[in-house]
DNA sequence: ATCTGATGCGTCC
DNA sequence: TGGACGCCCTCAGA
C-alpha cells in the first residue's frame, strides 16, 4: 500500500484518528501508533506539534506527521474544501475562486456565472466630447440596431471519443468545405475529420513534434494550412496528401537546454502582405513571406523579453493592424507597416497572463480579451477608449496547468459583434453530475445567453470554435472532439442516448486486438454498453461503455 | 479503488 | 535576475 511505502521513508510517522470510528489503516502498527498518537494529542494540547516537528528535524527522534482532517487548500482544521457530491464546497478561509475577492466563496460570489444569480455590469465608460458626438451621429446607425436572435448549438449532434492521444489544443473550420474540421493536439498531430461522413478522418502523426498551438488556412488555397508548434517550427501541410513542408525552425541545432529552445504560439496570416506572422515564447514576432517561404526582416521584440506570446490576430478590416497578447500581462496593438520594438499604438494592461486577443470578425472595431485574472474584456475603440476596457466580465476560466488554455472566440457570424462563446472551468451540479459546461455570453451586456453541457461530457471543454457559415459549434475536451447544432437542427431522436453519433477512436486497439484486423471503426455489438448506465457521472463516455452508432 | 505525473506560472529569496 | 518551490474543481493510465 502506498501509505505504508510513504511511512517507511520517514523514522515514525503517526496516523491520528479525529474519532474512534475511524479505522488505523495498518493493524500491526497499532499499538506503536496509538502510542504515539497520545503523545501527539497531549503535545498539541500544549501548541507544541510544531516544536516537536522542528526538534525531529533536528535531531534523530522519530518525525511526527498529523494526519487530523484539515483543509486541503489551507491547512487548518475544521472545515474542508473539495467536492461534497458534484458540489464543489470553496475553502472560506481564502478569497472567491471565481472573482478572486476575499470575503465570500463561489457559491454566494455575485459574478457567479449562472443564470439565477444574474450578472452584475460593469460601469459603460463614455466621454462626452465631440469626437464621440460624431461616432454616434455617423457610425451608430450603421450598426445594427437590433441584434440578431441568437442560435444556440446546444446538443451534441456526432463526437469521436479519444480521437486524439493528447489533448486538443487547436480547431479550425476548413474555409470552403461546411464539413471539415481540423485538430491539433499536445503532440503536434493534425486531425483531419469529415463530421457529417463521420467515419471520415484522419490523423496526421508527422506534422508537429510537440504541442500544435495554432493553425490558420493558406488564403485561395483551400488544402494547405498552416501550423505553429512548440518544436519551433512553422508547417505547411497539404490536407490531401498530408505531406507538410517546414516553413521555418527556430530549432536548428535540436535541444540545447530549455534557455535555448524556442517555441512558436500565436500566429496569423496577413493576406495582402502574403505573410505569416508568428510569435515565439521569448517575446519576438517573426515575419515569414509565403512565396519565397523566407523570414523578412530580422525578429522584432513585441512583448516583454523572454515572456511568451500566445496570439496574434489581424484586424479583418485593417489587416495591417495587428494585435498580440502573452505572458506580460498586456495585450498590444501594432502597425505592421512601421514595427519594431516599443511602437506600439496601443498597450491593453490586464492584471494576468492574456490567454487569447481578438478584434471582433466583422467591423474589427472591439477586441475580446480572455486573461488568467478570470475576467473577459472588452475594449471598444469606437464607444469606449483604449485606457481601460469598456466592459470586463467575471467567468471562470482561470485554470493555468495540465489543461489548454480558455480562449474567448466571437461568433464569427453575429453581425451585433456581441456574442462570444468560451468553455467553463469551476464546475456546476447540473442534476446531481459536476459538469464543465460551454458558456455563450453576450458581451455587450455581460449576460450568459446560454450554457451548453451534456451529462456524457465530465470533462472540460477548453478549446471552442464557432462555424463560421452554419450553425454548428465544435468543442475540444480533453482528447476528444464533439459537434454540437441546435437541438431543432439536429436531426437525430431525441432525448435517446443512442441517437447520437459517436465514435471510439480509442476502441480502435482492443479491437483490433480482439478481432485482428487494422480496419477502420464499424458497427460492432461487442461496443454496445452491456447495462451500463451511461449517465454515470464519472468516465460516461468511456469508449467501451458507449453506444457505437454508426449511420442513420 | 487510489495514486501519480505531466505540467506553467506566480511568488519568494 | 534566476532558481526553487508550491499549487483548489485535470485527466488518464498504472
Amino acid at each position: 500500500m502506498p501509505p505504508q511505502t510513504r511511512r517507511m521513508a520517514f523514522p515514525k510517522v503517526v496516523i491520528e484518528r479525529e474519532t474512534d470510528s475511524e479505522q488505523s489503516s495498518s493493524e500491526e502498527d497499532e499499538a506503536d501508533v496509538e502510542q504515539e498518537e497520545e503523545e501527539l494529542l497531549e503535545s498539541e494540547k500544549e501548541g507544541k506539534v510544531e516544536e516537536a516537528l522542528d526538534e525531529k528535524k533536528k535531531g534523530k527522534s522519530p518525525i511526527t506527521i498529523s494526519l487530523k482532517k484539515v483543509c486541503k487548500v489551507c491547512k487548518k482544521p475544521g472545515h474542508e474544501a473539495g467536492f461534497k457530491g458534484a458540489t464543489y464546497i470553496d475553502c472560506p478561509m481564502k478569497p472567491c475562486f471565481l472573482c478572486k475577492m476575499p470575503g465570500h466563496t463561489t457559491v454566494a460570489c455575485p459574478h457567479r456565472v449562472a443564470t439565477e444569480y444574474g450578472v452584475v455590469p460593469a460601469p459603460h465608460k463614455s466621454t462626452r466630447n465631440a469626437l464621440e458626438y460624431m461616432f454616434e451621429r455617423q457610425i451608430r446607425p450603421r450598426v445594427p440596431p437590433i441584434k440578431p436572435a441568437y442560435v444556440i448549438p446546444d446538443q451534441v449532434s456526432c463526437a469521436v471519443i479519444r480521437y486524439h492521444s493528447r489533448r486538443v489544443t487547436s480547431l479550425e473550420f476548413h474555409p470552403t468545405k461546411n464539413n471539415i474540421l481540423l485538430s491539433g493536439d499536445k503532440k503536434g498531430q493534425l486531425g483531419v475529420w469529415d463530421f457529417v461522413k463521420v467515419h471520415e478522418k484522419i490523423v496526421y502523426g508527422n506534422v508537429h513534434s510537440c504541442i500544435l498551438n495554432n493553425m490558420k488556412f493558406k488564403p485561395a488555397s483551400d488544402d494547405t494550412v498552416y501550423a505553429a508548434s512548440s518544436d519551433g517550427t512553422i508547417s505547411c501541410t497539404d490536407l490531401e496528401t498530408g505531406i507538410s513542408v517546414s516553413l521555418m525552425n527556430l530549432n536548428p541545432d535540436g535541444w540545447q537546454g530549455r534557455n535555448s529552445w524556442r517555441m512558436l504560439y500565436g500566429m496569423d496570416i496577413n493576406a495582402e502582405k502574403g505573410a505569416v506572422l508568428v510569435a515565439d515564447n521569448f517575446g519576438f514576432l517573426y515575419l515569414v513571406d509565403t512565396r519565397s517561404n523566407d523570414p523578412t526582416g530580422k525578429p522584432i521584440l513585441i512583448h516583454k523579453k523572454g515572456s511568451k506570446v500566445v496570439g496574434l490576430h489581424c484586424n479583418p478590416v485593417q489587416p495591417d493592424l495587428l494585435l498580440s497578447c502573452g505572458n506580460d500581462h498586456f495585450a498590444r496593438i501594432w502597425d505592421i507597416r512601421r514595427i519594431e520594438a516599443g511602437s506600439s499604438i496601443y498597450d491593453l494592461a490586464h492584471s494576468r497572463v492574456v490567454n487569447s486577443a481578438y478584434f471582433s470578425p466583422v467591423s474589427g472595431s472591439k477586441i475580446l480579451s480572455t486573461s488568467q485574472d478570470n475576467r473577459l474584456r472588452i475594449w471598444d475603440s469606437i464607444f469606449g477608449n483604449m485606457d481601460s476596457p469598456s466592459r470586463e466580465i467575471v467567468h471562470s476560466h482561470d485554470f493555468n496547468r495540465h489543461l489548454t488554455a480558455f480562449k474567448a472566440e466571437w461568433d464569427p457570424r453575429d453581425s451585433s459583434e456581441s456574442l462570444a462563446v468560451i468553455g467553463r472551468y469551476i464546475s456546476e451540479n447540473y442534476d446531481g453530475a459536476a459538469l464543465h459546461p460551454i458558456d455563450f455570453i453576450d458581451v455587450s451586456t455581460g449576460q450568459l445567453v446560454a450554457e451548453v453541457m451534456d451529462p456524457n461530457i465530465t470533462t472540460i471543454s477548453p478549446v471552442n470554435k464557432l462555424h463560421p457559415r452554419d450553425d454548428v459549434l465544435a468543442s475540444g475536451s480533453s482528447r476528444s472532439l464533439f459537434i454540437w447544432k441546435p437541438k431543432e437542427k439536429c436531426e437525430l431522436v431525441e432525448q435517446k442516448d443512442e441517437g447520437k453519433i459517436v465514435i471510439c477512436a480509442g476502441a480502435e486497439k482492443k479491437r483490433n486486438r480482439k478481432l485482428g484486423d487494422g480496419s477502420d471503426d464499424s458497427d460492432d455489438d461487442k461496443f454496445r454498453p452491456k447495462g451500463k448506465n451511461l449517465k454515470s457521472k464519472k468516465y460516461a463516455l468511456k469508449s467501451s461503455q458507449y453506444t457505437i452508432k454508426v449511420k442513420r
